[in-house]
DNA sequence: ACCTGAACACCGTTCAAGT
DNA sequence: ACCTGAACACCGTTCAAGT
């Protein structure tokens, strides 16, 4: 992009997919999914609703542009670590921590199905199962529970944080009521909600989160040895 | 609209929040989540836009209450097997079902984190993961796995197959397609995209579906008997 | 090639007014 | 108590017209 020179251009910097989408990034962290528009966006990079469409196709292809970007930082960031496991666990921690800085990446990913972004986390944590020795006929499956737990797990942690923030409260304050409404509903006819709310204590997210990428992992290393008579050679579903 | 009838009432039926739930799927079976519309629902029920609020608080209040009615209906229809995971599956396949049949159902879930459909759900699978002995500090992971696995796969698939239909392809077609151009990419740069595409041959999305769930099963079984040490005994996020 | 901004075809939600 | 429907304050997207 034409960084400020003497030929008096338009503006001082042009107009660029780049510049859209750091703006639309702004928006989104700063607002929320709903408060990014073309009205706004325009506004804020000082040019006409219309001006951006030359850019960009529409709004589903910035939001997915601008998810692919946090994807990209989050990914380049992540150190590769010794074993396959410890990659999947920064991997996976990595994300959780960009969610909650992006509170809108969880559901970008989720309607990102077979685009960009989601291609290079499966790429990413394929490479690793692959590494740690899963069945060719369970490498689909494997990756698919470890994304989806990662993005659904740290997309609803992030989801907190902004219900808590709107609601004026600490996030473990706004926890705490949720779990004390819960602990209150009748015991006969949620016996499980009511008693698993009453372990809502001091809890740390992360930890939780971590626990239950253990938990996959763990199921990854006594299935890679053999293949369950239900799993069958062959399928897998063409996206993420 | 006032059917011919001697009783002069204002309409046939009166309008209810059942009939506008009821109403609501039917749009949003018929043409996705884009398809409900106060105006559309409206004119369906032959009334005027503002009626609808006598009865349902905003749209994403009707959209979870059409959630909830879709997942009490499969919860009932799902059959209370011999064992813990036999009925593990039958409820996620239940659920993978209905979300075929009702594509905007994946997506709704995921935005209804704390609510009543999510909250029915953590209960019936939480109970079967306590049948199952696996210890207090790891139910609540163990139930976050399996449902966001069941509800980000089962989702996916079903947008597959409206995707699909989008294109005026047959699901089977279109997935190859998808798979053909994962194939294309330069395998240096997507090692495991590149070739886990080639598996996609004849796939059945039903079998690989209660594959990942055999697989987080399979986990359960080998991590319920003793808490790792990266496990710890508290935590517990505030909703699914 | 790139940008402008009015215009089009929609939205969800509210609210005075009716019965 | 329940319903009406016009009105309000928005949207994404297009497109003739400009530079």
């Amino acid at each position: 992009m034409p960084k400020p020179s003497r030929t008096p251009s338009r503006r001082e910097d042009a107009l660029s997919r780049d510049r859209i989408i750091d703006a639309a990034i702004h928006l989104l962290d700063a607002g929320g999914e709903h408060a990014l528009t073309f009205r706004a966006l325009a506004q804020t990079l000082g040019t006409g609703a219309g001006a951006i469409y030359w850019h960009i196709a529409d709004k589903s292809d910035l939001l997915t542009a601008a998810c692919d970007a946090v994807v990209v930082r989050t990914l380049d960031e992540c150190a590769r670590e010794a074993s396959p496991q410890a990659t999947i666990r920064a991997v996976a921690l990595g994300l959780f921590d960009a969610m909650d800085a992006h509170a809108w990446v969880g559901s970008a990913l989720m309607r990102a199905a077979g685009r960009l972004p989601t291609m290079r986390l499966v790429e990413r944590i394929g490479q690793q199962v692959r590494a740690l020795g899963v069945a060719d006929d369970a490498q689909w499956a494997t990756v698919s529970a470890l994304l989806h737990y990662i993005v659904g797990v740290g997309g609803q942690n992030a989801a907190n944080a902004r219900h808590a923030q709107a609601h004026g409260l600490v996030r473990g304050d706004y926890l705490d009521s949720v779990a004390r409404a819960w602990e209150q509903l009748p015991a006969q006819e949620w016996p499980f909600v009511t008693s698993v709310a009453s372990q809502f204590a001091a809890h740390d997210d992360r930890a939780d989160f971590l626990a239950g990428i253990d938990l996959l992992l763990a199921g990854l290393e006594s299935g890679s040895r053999h293949t369950t008579s239900t799993r069958r050679p062959k399928a897998a579903r063409a996206d993420a």
